[in-house]
DNA sequence: TAAAAAAAGTGTTATAAAGTGCGTTAAAAG
DNA sequence: CTTTTAACGCACTTTATAACACTTTTTTTA
């Protein structure tokens, strides 16, 4: 499990490397794999391990697409995903694509709040993640989803 | 169990050592993993042992994060842990990172509150504990939290 | 259509900052 | 007075990041 805070730098080509401190987390779980995507609620990054990306983008993609919520969530969380390869022994290294900086408005700044939740993390505009820890609301935030029973018991 | 207040001093890398009073305590519960994060209320910090922690953070990483308080719990709580490589019977020292500091006030002052509260412990700025104590309100704690059902059996 | 140029992506190295370990001194307790 | 504990200082190690060089892909234009 992988918990925290990390106030990280991208280097000129949108790159990151995960902290050392989660080398062993990664390197026990024995994943090649992360994916990037978009958050479906705030103007953020999810980050999943390989193994857990199958698991939610399976069920993501079995689901009914006719309702318009669900086929919202799959557009935004399957048709942005961006599959890195991952070398845990390595340098750690993955590439943000312009698109997703620009959906977690991280554009212009170099720093981003890398945020590990447990099993996945959130990559965060600095200014958006103290707004939101204080309390504020964003303006592109989506909180009043009705979900369709098929996605109550999935957590993304 | 470990119980009662502490006045310690953190040095120049933000490191501080448990009072070796709660060595016994320590080597009995066979920890050798310590997490210091966020405590949702108050600008306190929270120091659970390992443990406790897998518990805490599993069952809260399992609810529905959809919800927004359950979110804003999730971020405090998991995303702002820190976990730290603890040897009881060592020098029992632990650092807290420039961010936990800031949130629990600590930053400039190199004295901290370390309160044990059984099974796990608080970091207080002096000044905020000492008006606490006396029946003071703090400027930034949050106490009208409206619990959805699937949190209220939990304790922090 | 092919060559050239530009852009995007990958990998390596150097250096400053952050973190760790351990011995020494000062203070407190028995 | 002796023993234990807390605080401090210093050296060493690890980590993060910026700079650079090189490769691949895409775009431009002749």
């Amino acid at each position: 499990m992988m918990f925290g805070f990390n106030n990280i730098s991208l280097d000129k080509k949108s790159r990151f490397s995960f902290p050392a401190k989660y080398r062993d987390a990664f390197i026990d779980s024995n994943e090649n794999q992360i994916v990037i995507t978009k958050d479906p609620q705030y103007p953020a990054l999810k980050v999943y391990l390989g193994t857990e990306w199958d698991q939610i983008s399976t069920k993501l993609s079995s689901l009914q697409g006719l309702d318009p919520v669900v086929r919202n969530l799959q557009w935004t969380i399957l048709g942005n995903a961006s599959v890195c390869d991952f070398e845990p022994t390595g340098r750690m290294q993955v590439l943000i694509s312009a698109d997703l900086k620009k959906y977690a408005q991280i554009e212009e700044a170099n720093r981003i709040c890398l945020i590990g939740m447990g099993n996945k993390f959130e990559i965060w505009n600095q200014e958006n993640w103290e707004q939101r820890q204080t309390g504020g609301s964003l303006a592109t935030e989506i909180l009043d989803i009705v979900l369709p029973e098929s996605i109550k018991d999935m957590s993304f």
